[in-house]
RNA sequence: UGAACUAUGGUGUAAUGGUAACACAGCAGAUUUUGGUUCUGUCGUUCCAGGUUCGAAUCCUGGUAGUUCAACCA
């Protein structure tokens, strides 16, 4: 008998739970693996989606699977091809193909069908009540509900009413076919609930074919088994729908595709509910679904982070079932992590003081080599101008200096970056008091790479040639929000309350001049600052960067 | 006051009856022409009470807390 080695030495990490149930399946011998990506289309992803996109694709591919893209457009009222069309793009820009592109709405004919079946089992039936008196017959949590008036027609009147209902005959709202199962379920869900219900709207695909339509309860799994999904994922709070989801499917007889539920994605100083970031949009508290500051994948998208940042990150947040409330700095750790690697160098003033080096040569101009990206040696180097002018940060000087600041400061000497060794000799003010100008001498035997006495500087800044500097618009983002959860508001106050005022901050700086051609989207880092990309209403006559995240800054939690 | 789901460091996730671990965050240090990166160290955890067991985060019982459900939304 040979004898297994496993030398593969690579620790296999433990599988999450929706894995363990997939790894039981194929041991039982179910080996097929079909997921979906369910989405409505009446918004735009954000970053919740991302994580349950890369859950059921994921998943698929990790078990030879496949997952499809379907649509649930069972609302008309609230649907729209553009959602559409920014939700497929979104899902191919994190990487993933769907194996086939589905709607709802395909199944419409079956399920009319169905519901045909369900009315001549004596399973369900058409309800004249108000919405109200529908509502009322519900009961409560804690109480039964009663049985309506019209629960015991016929099966011929119920076909009579439901294909009427179906041609048009009666107006919204006048009467909905609903399951006939318990009103007294403990099971809010199972108390007769609406299959159909009268609608006089254009579909986006169906147009006017169709003027009822079925609700979420009676579709979703249906669609799910006439794909023969074999793992419908899918969030919590679609748990207590799993017992209907089983009972219409075990009902009609027809492929048994199964539920199972994980905790949705939440994040610090981040609102994810669709309704909310609609709002948003609507009012403009934001210029869009891509408003960089927006969790929506578009947004982040716009705002620089990469799709493989965005993976790692539902990667490293996993999957339970358990409600979570994520640290934002851990989406930005995915993102530096990953632009660390990709990003290439740039220096940048976002806040420029205008220094003057009073021994160089007027007019002088010297070409420098900087590295284009320490982490990754292909990416080469490029020159940088340097000439008797240039702007630093004026967060890089101080007249009185505390403790451990490294930087430039009256009688001390800095290090320009890829430059030489500076040393503060005067500080210029206008007549509030306040710094217009730095001046300074440089040694010239200090140049990039060396040192003429070996003598070394704690402190490197950065700066840009104020002759060849490019002037851009830098957009700074904050969270949305200024409280960690959005949602929790004092006595009297919305969740609109918690908006950040400070969430966007444009302000001009000065760039160097290789980044001019930076096109769209394009991850540079802005040395010693942060992660920056040209935004998408960038142009070469009027630069606009947007940035990231910042890099970490030791120096300013140092002094908090 | 019904039902369902959940409970492990500050945060998230593991440990599948046998040493509570990994990551993020925090703190301290080393390296550094980015106060970045990298490296090292460090802090700190099983909701409560009983029970079963040689042994419980894990199994049982009972509490407690949180979340979800009463749209002709999904």
């Amino acid at each position: 008998m040979a004898i297994e080695i496993n030398d593969t030495p690579t620790k296999e990490k433990s599988a999450n739970f929706l894995e363990e149930i997939i790894q039981e399946s194929i041991a039982r011998g179910e080996t097929r693996v079909q997921t979906r990506f369910p989405p409505e289309p009446n918004g735009y992803l954000h970053i919740g989606h991302a994580k349950s996109i890369c859950i059921n694709f994921g998943l698929a591919k990790k078990y030879g699977g496949k997952c499809n893209l379907r649509f649930d457009d069972t609302n008309p009222v609230k649907e729209d091809v553009e959602y559409v069309d920014s939700i497929k793009r979104d899902i191919q820009w994190l990487g993933f193909d769907w194996a086939i592109e589905r709607y709802a709405s395909d199944y419409f004919e079956q399920l009319y069908d169905w519901a045909i079946v369900l009315i001549n089992k004596g399973l369900a039936y058409v309800d004249d009540q108000t919405q109200e008196a529908i509502r009322e017959g519900r009961g409560t949590v804690s109480e039964p509900g009663k049985e309506s008036p019209w629960r015991n027609r016929s099966v011929a009147e119920n076909l009579d009413l439901f294909t009427r209902m179906k041609n048009g005959e009666f107006a919204d709202g006048a009467k909905v076919l609903r399951a006939k199962i318990d009103m007294a379920h403990p099971n809010m869900l199972f108390r007769d609930p609406i299959m159909y219900r009268i609608l006089h709207t254009e579909h986006h695909r169906t147009g006017n074919k169709w003027c009822i339509y079925p609700m979420y309860d009676y579709a979703h799994g249906q669609s799910d088994s006439i794909e023969q999904i074999t793992h419908s994922i899918c969030t919590l709070e679609f748990d207590v729908h799993r017992p209907i989801y089983d009972w219409f499917i075990q009902t009609l007889d027809i492929f048994p595709s199964h539920q199972y539920e994980f905790a949705r994605l939440n994040l610090t100083y981040t609102l994810m509910s669709k309704r909310k970031l609609l709002k948003l949009v609507q009012e403009h508290t934001v210029t869009g679904w891509d408003d960089p500051r927006m969790p929506t994948i578009c947004g982040l998208r716009r705002k620089g982070y990469t799709p493989a940042s965005v993976r790692a990150f539902a990667e490293m947040v996993g999957v339970a079932k358990r409600d979570n409330v994520i640290d934002l700095s851990k989406l930005e750790y995915c993102v530096r992590e990953d632009l660390n690697k990709i990003a290439e160098r740039r220096m940048a003033v976002l806040d420029p003081l205008k220094v003057v080096i009073t021994n160089y040569e007027e007019g002088r101009i010297e070409q420098f080599t900087a590295v284009n990206n320490p982490e990754n040696e292909d990416a080469g180097t490029r020159q940088i101008p340097f000439s008797k002018e240039i702007y630093i940060d004026r967060n890089d000087f101080m007249e009185v200096p505390p403790a451990k600041y490294y930087r430039l400061s009256p009688g001390h000497e800095v290090r320009l970056r890829y430059a030489y060794l500076i040393q503060c000799q005067e500080v210029i003010k206008d007549a509030d008091g306040k710094i217009i100008e730095i001046r300074c001498t440089y040694d010239p035997s200090s140049g990039n790479g060396s040192s003429s006495d070996g003598r070394r500087v704690k402190g490197v800044i950065h700066w840009v040639s104020a002759a060849q500097a490019l002037s851009a618009e830098i957009r700074l983002f904050k969270p949305l929000f200024n409280k960690e959860n959005p949602e929790e508001v004092e006595e009297g106050q919305t969740w609109e309350d918690n908006l950040d005022p400070e969430s966007l901050v444009k302000i001009s700086g000065f760039l160097e001049p290789s980044l001019r051609e930076t096109p769209i989207g394009q991850a540079v880092q802005f040395e010693r600052v942060g992660y920056f990309c040209p935004d998408t209403e960038s142009t070469p006559n009027h630069l606009i960067f947007n940035r990231t995240v910042t890099l970490k800054d030791s120096w300013a939690k140092m002094n908090k």
